[in-house]
DNA sequence: CTTATTTTTAATCATTTGCTTAATGTTTGA
DNA sequence: TCAAACATTAAGCAAATGATTAAAAATAAG
């Protein structure tokens, strides 16, 4: 019992995902896509009808796959410390699997495609972690932890948990790391990030 | 008393600059470069030989202008709280003039350019923070703070006060913040972002 | 001034790239 | 079974792109 075959529709967008990914938008064309799919540029064209909604259709997805889960995690029903640890982990193992997918869809974001952003907003992909700021709010006035601005704690967990993904190659080379060693480094930050974070909120209480 | 007007060949380097770190290696055309450094294609090649090569320069340039202050201040013979204070403001500072920098140079090196990686870290563009590792070592020893990874306090610094900058678009977005907003968020971080850091150090001291 | 060198221009070449077309093969459903 | 819909292929087009050439213009040197 083999796996399904894939279609060549899927093979045509995993190809894409590949390569855009690996080289961006601009530097990856409908024949490496075609090649690396092994079909021809006219079936490209023919399941996506350009390269630019091919490309739209690998983003949307590859964005979901990345920051929606992210969001998602923040608001669920936890209690703080628990969650903090959750989101680390479980964004960590993601990202592992998937490591250049950050860097993919910042880097995307940019020049004629920025609009994208908007465009995505509006299709609610983007919704604000609104139950964790509450959360924070209430943590803060049982006197938990400090009074603090959400969209700063938010973007520090995304910031610690990111970056050595973004940075990736950079990281690698500064402390000549093997890949080995690069995942060992991101799995000692499963403690270090919910520690950082729970350091800051603990700080200065009375 | 007018600024010298600039030769055609910075022309050209900064057009180069501005439209790579815009669009990106592969998206932005030699034309493209000619015609906003307001020359014809001809003169890109008859100074810089190739597009590899006029990138190269930019690129070059680019990290010498974005990584080297980074390692260079962690190295600095500073008390440790003043130097992540110092390290945070200026680093912040020096992005919010270039805040596209990080992003490119992260996403050009991926693909074809992933080797320029090696070949800088060989340029010694890239020595490891060891003045900084000594210095946490040292403290920790003293009792100061705890003992600690210094690659993963390196990154943790330089996660908190890139991350904004390389995530800009998307963070605007998703809290509908204008270039001031933005403005003010990174510069509350200049507190925030220490705090953090030092939060960590010295949680869980005895 | 004259010659040599450097810089600039316009035209052009050879490829590459995104996309289409027309023909052929394959599957499906009535 | 047969036609309609779908899938695939090879060939090719027009525009874009990286690079070059040869000649003209500007600048520097003797």
């Amino acid at each position: 019992m083999t796996r399904n075959a894939p279609s060549t529709e899927d093979k045509i967008k995993e190809a894409a995902r590949k390569l855009f990914v690996e080289k961006g938008f601009g530097s990856a064309t409908t024949r490496d896509i075609a090649e690396c799919a092994e079909t021809n540029v006219a079936l490209v064209n023919y399941y996506f009808r350009s390269k630019e909604n091919l490309f739209q259709a690998v983003f949307q997805e590859s964005f979901a796959q990345t920051f929606v889960p992210i969001a998602g995690i923040l608001n669920d029903d936890l209690p703080l410390e628990v969650k903090i640890y959750k989101f680390v982990d479980q964004i960590t193992d993601l990202l592992k699997r998937a490591p250049m997918l950050p860097i993919f869809i910042l880097s995307e974001m940019r020049g004629e495609h920025a609009p994208m952003c908007q465009a995505m907003q509006q299709a609610g992909a983007m919704q604000p972690a609104d139950g964790f700021r509450k959360q924070l709010e209430e943590e803060a006035a049982k006197g938990h932890i400090r009074p603090v601005d959400a969209r700063q704690v938010e973007a520090n967990l995304m910031a610690l948990v990111l970056f050595p993904f973004l940075g990736m190659n950079i990281l690698k080379m500064k402390h000549q790391m093997s890949d080995e060693d690069f995942s060992k480094f991101v799995d000692e930050r499963k403690k270090v990030v919910p520690e950082t974070i729970l350091a800051y909120l603990r700080s200065g209480l009375v």
